[in-house]
DNA sequence: ATAAGTATTTGATAAATGTCAAATAAAATG
DNA sequence: CATTTTATTTGACATTTATCAAATACTTAT
């Protein structure tokens, strides 16, 4: 039906392994979505009932602060799963825009249609708590980098642990995903 | 049988209702724990297979840095599950300690008990979903506030939206806390 | 390949925060 | 209540990071 799930049900059946029965269930609402460079998965202000996995390509969340500058918060690249967690999980508008930084395929499901899985399957409900768990265990430490390194720290927390933020992220988005500035940036890449 | 059990299952039901058959099935593996001051629910480096209600007290989360500083990660008053998230989650050894600062009540539940509710109730995973939800929301707001906000700032949140830290708990814990020094922390408050 | 736009680096300086030491204030203990 | 311990504040100074401006490097589109 859907090329290129494999990704997908691979890493599903990673986190929470289901029976066939609920993956037939999930296949039928499931859509593939491609976005080009610069193109919005989600829009500060919008209710956002759609999460994403990604495919292939690269995704950042920002939002604009009172300066009107871009405070970015999340970067996602293949089989990661974006969504704007606060919209999607209440269904209220969303405080972040998601936009793709290169040309980026997904897959999507629908708030309501996954409320259903949910409630068909408890299974698939578990798999839900399982990546919400995972999901708070990677924003956690993301926090500690952010409470306890200095910018060269932040830089090299980078280098060792996500090269593919450095290989693939402008630095003018990750200088605010780490919470310093453009120049600062710059200077502590060129030390040591 | 326990008493004080009302503030627990209120939390609960105004997460995600429950059954009465549900409650029912909970009860049984609950156990009050009473904490006095400077004592550990969780000690890093042991499996932490319980998840605490607190009832009455407070506690705080912290870890060792590289320089034997302590840096606290979260406080909890009445009414919060305190946990540690990755050890609880993963069942490996807690990166934290979990600390009463003053004399505290909990309701324990221990993870393989919570394991089988679980397996047994799909609403009891629901409500399991939920919360980790919920809490994923909370923990991405502080990582904002860490991301975005100078000092001054960063003290003037709590003010605004958590005053009851800057009532109850030692300032020399809440500077960790907002990625700061004490030092800064006192003079910060002294301005404005 | 060239021009225009965008991203990154560099420099000079200002502002914010950290460090170390000491003073004061507050809390805990006998 | 007096004493000891712990917490917070204050001061002088060092270091880190931000700011503003400009130069250079890199991309993108023609």
């Amino acid at each position: 039906m859907l090329p290129a799930l494999e990704n997908y049900l691979q890493f599903i059946q990673q986190i929470h392994p289901l029976s066939p029965e609920s993956i037939e269930a999930i296949l039928p609402f499931l859509a593939q979505r491609n976005f080009y460079k610069k193109e919005f998965l989600v829009r500060q202000g919008n209710i956002s009932d759609e999460l994403h996995f990604i495919l292939s390509g690269c995704v950042r969340e920002y939002f604009e602060d009172a300066n009107t500058d871009e405070i970015n918060t999340w970067f996602g690249f293949e089989n990661a799963v974006a969504v704007s967690t606060h919209s999607f999980f209440s269904q209220k508008p969303s405080l972040t825009n998601i936009q793709a930084l290169e040309d980026t395929e997904t897959i999507v499901i629908k708030h309501g249609d996954l409320q259903k899985l949910f409630n068909q399957f408890h299974e698939i409900e578990r798999l839900g708590r399982l990546l919400a768990e995972q999901y708070l265990i990677q924003m956690e430490e993301i926090k500690i980098i952010l409470q306890t390194l200095s910018a060269k720290q932040r830089y090299e927390y980078l280098l060792q642990h996500k090269p593919e933020f450095i290989k693939r992220i402008p630095l003018k988005y990750l200088a605010s995903f780490l919470g310093i500035k453009l120049e600062t940036l710059s200077r502590v890449r060129g030390q040591k």
